[in-house]
DNA sequence: CAAATCCGTTGCTTTTTTTGCACCGGTAAG
DNA sequence: CTTACCGGTGCAAAAAAAGCAACGGATTTG
């Protein structure tokens, strides 16, 4: 959009740090790129650069400038969505946040079921941690976020929570696929792999150990759940996920339980979205979607009907 | 600013009804305006007029981008008014639509009371009937509405509300100055002069004689409540207002009374905005001392601790 | 029914704005 | 010190916008 221009400028001088690489990546001279961000600071009647010795940084009044940018592209886009929603075809773009434990299973399994509705939506996933997801929101980069446990900054408006209890995973001949009830202790007697410290899963772990002075002393430590899942495979170790991205069966090889400990809380798996955004059709339709899902699993899988 | 200088020639187009008007309004040419127009059109995605024989009107998606529009310049301006607040001088503007019964005594008080302590911010203050001042709200045309008895359309928000009796208002050599407690039908065993229908006290009256069974037959009806404090000290007649734009005292040639009876409701003053904006630093400080202000009357005057 | 009026639109020229280029002065690192 | 990189500026070229004049269509008016 060509009134949009210099906002765009803005943002790539913000992200190279100086106005020549800016100038780079938007195929124009630096004088230009100069020019054009010295009136607007004119018009705008403040300056948003500090001008540095080795380039330009926001100033405060840029970053409030910033904010509004991306707040007001993203209106421009709601706006867009609403109106093509107008003229009957319902198109757009989702662009969702989740962490790792919903991709096997559940976010395929939606975004497919949206799909099936409405062809002209398409979707980006994108993985984050807790903290990133938030962050993103915030950033307007993504619509919504569907994320375990997450770090609650103030900017985060839930929209749904289903409780998610932590689970071992193990194989399908691992002792422990005897007992009827685990409890941390029992889950400790033996190796386990477990997700790094930034994950939600990790984090009530930790808790729990404390609480009854044990130890973690993982054999593999990971980012990664898919390797977590395989590993348990391989080697008799146990592993630790949310039942979300778990699949049950008796043709299954990997088996799972909640755990039930008095030291052990459960976590929730909340979707959220940046706070007082009106978010465009077709997102705010795949979210309502979401919470039906959620719902749906929560009273099924849990027993559970969810509040909110 | 300059990259808005379409969505003016779009918000021109729209109130004049022609191109060709609309250039005139804005000093260019038809041609010019027409292809600034098409071009948005395009990049937009949609077209936003309808082409009538007689000229262009906006069709709903063009009713859509009007409101964004509207939002982004008050966003803007906001945006700059944060900034400004930022450099340390208060400076800004605030637009104010109220009701008449304001204007005497209550708004030219705080007005200058805040302009007492930051004198960079200026103000407007616009006269509007209970309608109007939602309507400018919604339009993004002030910033608050200080009005009794809202007809309360779903985008208002109300930041405070104070209760406001009917008062029966009369020279002080009137024969009811004598009585202690006044009912509707003691007033109107006398002529009247009352506020035309579409104010809030000529509403509750109309309620309250209905219920009663009994009829309004003023002498004088009028827009202007300047014009009912007056009259009433020239011909031994009734009038009817709200408190806060009386004032009593041993000197004062005028009394006034609240109506104590059963089938007449008090009535609201309300202090709103239009919902979810974030206003102006000014705006929003004065708004602050509004609702301060309101208390104390409240207080003071009704002997009343008001809610919110 | 025809003339007049008002409308949006378009080809072409002129004006204004924006960009590119070359270069300046200044700061920081090697 | 030299080198490299920075933001800023004067001037010419290029691109975008505006002005002008005219066209075709629809409504109103005489």
């Amino acid at each position: 959009m060509r009134h949009l221009q210099t906002f765009r400028l803005i943002e790539a001088v913000s992200k190279a740090g100086s106005i020549r690489r800016a100038a780079e990546d938007m195929n124009l001279t630096a004088s230009a790129v100069n020019r054009r961000i010295r009136n607007f600071e004119d018009e705008f009647g403040s300056e948003i650069f500090e001008r540095l010795p080795r380039g330009m940084r926001l100033n405060p009044a840029g970053e409030l400038l910033m904010h509004h940018i991306r707040q007001q592209r993203m209106d421009l886009a709601r706006l867009q969505s609403q109106v093509a929603d107008l003229s009957g075809e319902r198109r757009g773009h989702v662009t969702i946040g989740c962490s790792q434990a919903l991709l096997p299973y559940f976010i395929p399994e939606e975004i497919s079921r949206y799909r099936r509705e409405h062809p002209g939506v398409t979707f980006s996933v994108v993985v984050r941690d807790r903290e990133q997801a938030e962050q993103d929101l915030a950033r307007f980069q993504t619509d919504l976020a569907l994320v375990f446990e997450p770090v609650h900054m103030v900017e985060f408006e839930v929209l749904h929570i289903i409780p998610q209890p932590v689970c071992a995973v193990f194989a399908a001949d691992h002792p422990l696929a005897a007992k009827k009830v685990l409890r941390l202790r029992d889950c400790l007697a033996y190796p386990c792999i477990l997700p790094s410290s930034r994950y939600g899963v990790r984090h009530l772990l930790e808790m729990a150990a404390r609480r009854s002075n044990m130890m973690l002393s993982p054999r593999v430590e990971t980012e990664s759940f898919e390797l977590i899942r395989h590993y348990v495979l391989k080697e008799a170790c146990i592993g630790f996920q949310i039942p979300i991205g778990l699949k049950s069966g008796p043709g299954e090889p990997m088996r799972y339980r909640a755990l039930s400990d008095r030291f052990m809380d459960g976590g929730n798996l909340f979707l959220g979205q940046m706070k007082g955004r009106s978010l465009p059709v077709a997102s705010a339709r795949f979210a309502l979607q979401l919470v039906e899902s959620l719902n749906r699993y929560a009273l099924k899988e849990l027993g559970i009907t969810a509040v909110t």
